[in-house]
DNA sequence: TTATTTTTTTAGAGTAATCTAAACTTTTTA
DNA sequence: TAAAAAGTTTAGATTACTCTAAAAAAATAA
């Protein structure tokens, strides 16, 4: 059984490799992970010696099919309780992340089991990231940057950024996964957009913004 | 902020004193928490540091005011957790103790103001073990073991052993918490009663059986 | 009340995770 | 392609928690 700080790693491990494709450097995971470069030296021998990541000395870390289970099995969990705590408890998609941290490391499957079921089997969490099944599986969306829907109408599906302050921003002018979009004009200034929200609502936003809010059409 | 050892000694700590009526001796934290009695010794001079108990040493230890309010809580929040899992998650009274170790843990004074109030403010948890309110309150009742109220018909209030075991024989002989339960008849030669449960259904069960059901006339 | 047993503490060491500072390797620049 | 810079690893410590074995104190028995 793997410990909270190497549940940790792994999965810090797993997101900065966009999903197992690149191999991830010693500085990114320290700097991810609020740590310094030679505890994670000290950490990824470890992982390596589980086979859950590969390491080659000076090169970075490449996640293993079973390192991939083990951090989609976290985020499985994570996702989960941050559903429970949106669509139960009724706090706001800004306030689960912390808890969340904190949540995906308890231990019972049978919890989890049960709590996928109380929850309706959700296939996406309060932010909009898919929420793998019990084997890992999900499915991968192609979703744009809202950046890029330029004079479309589009639908809100996901965040890329889900700090709070952003969150929050989102909230405030009426933005929420779901939301009918329209770009309706782009500032070749500083590439802020001029959007309208359900055929609403119409508000600037930032080229910044834009490009942290995934869309389908 | 206290660490998931600290929480877990002081936990012990309150049950072990009845609730910080008695003073502690090291044994029997020992065996309680499954380690040796050297390591008893050392987190029991560091909880002593932070004013959580005190600690003579060869005597025992005594939990303080602070120490009583940091226990209650965690055991606020372990029996919030149990009902939550059995109220909400549909596990069973004898599968939840385990789950609650840790989710009792989780640092989220507003998670616990809003389970609490998901669950309806309850004041006992599935085994019939009083909720301490977030001030640490709570009533103490008046209950007897069933061992103790012969003849007499009684409702059934809380289970003084919560092992999985003694939890799955109740429920298969159809003792639960709320039940009617009238003693019929007890055997001199073990001690053993004869009970009658809703007014239905009769079984016999064992002297150790019946000091282990708390009861109210 | 002295000797024996039981309980508790101390001493010394081990593991997991972390850090700083120094050494080493790779990458970039000139 | 040699020197400088950037990134990474190693060495040696530190903290939190745990252990075993030995020493010390308290409780019990003779
Ligand atoms: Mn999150
Ligand atoms: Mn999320
Ligand atoms: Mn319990
Ligand atoms: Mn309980």
């Amino acid at each position: 059984m793997l410990s909270f700080t190497e549940e940790n790693y792994l999965k810090t491990i797993y997101h900065l490799s966009d999903s197992g494709l690149k191999s991830v450097l010693t500085n990114e995971i320290a700097e991810a992970i609020q740590t310094k470069p030679a505890s994670v030296t000290d950490m990824v021998k470890k992982l390596a010696i589980k086979n859950l990541i590969s390491y080659e000395k000076y090169y970075g870390v490449k996640i293993t099919r079973q390192g991939k289970t083990e951090a989609l099995n976290i985020i499985r969990k994570h996702r989960l309780w941050e559903t429970f705590l949106v669509e139960k408890l009724g706090f706001n998609w800004g306030e689960v992340h912390e808890v969340a941290e904190q949540l995906e490391h308890i231990q019972s499957p049978l919890l989890i089991e049960k709590l996928d079921e109380f929850l309706g089997f959700p296939s996406a969490d309060p932010h909009g990231h898919p929420i793998p099944d019990k084997n890992g599986k999900f499915k991968v969306a192609r979703q744009i940057p809202l950046a890029e829907a330029i004079g479309k109408k589009v639908v809100a599906r996901a965040v890329k950024n889900s700090s709070p302050a952003f969150l929050d921003y989102l909230s405030k002018i009426g933005v929420y996964i779901g939301a009918t979009l329209q770009v309706i004009d782009k500032m070749d200034f500083d590439g802020s957009l001029e959007i309208q929200i359900d055929a609403k609502k119409k508000v600037y936003i930032s080229k910044e913004a834009s490009e942290n809010i995934l869309v389908t059409e």
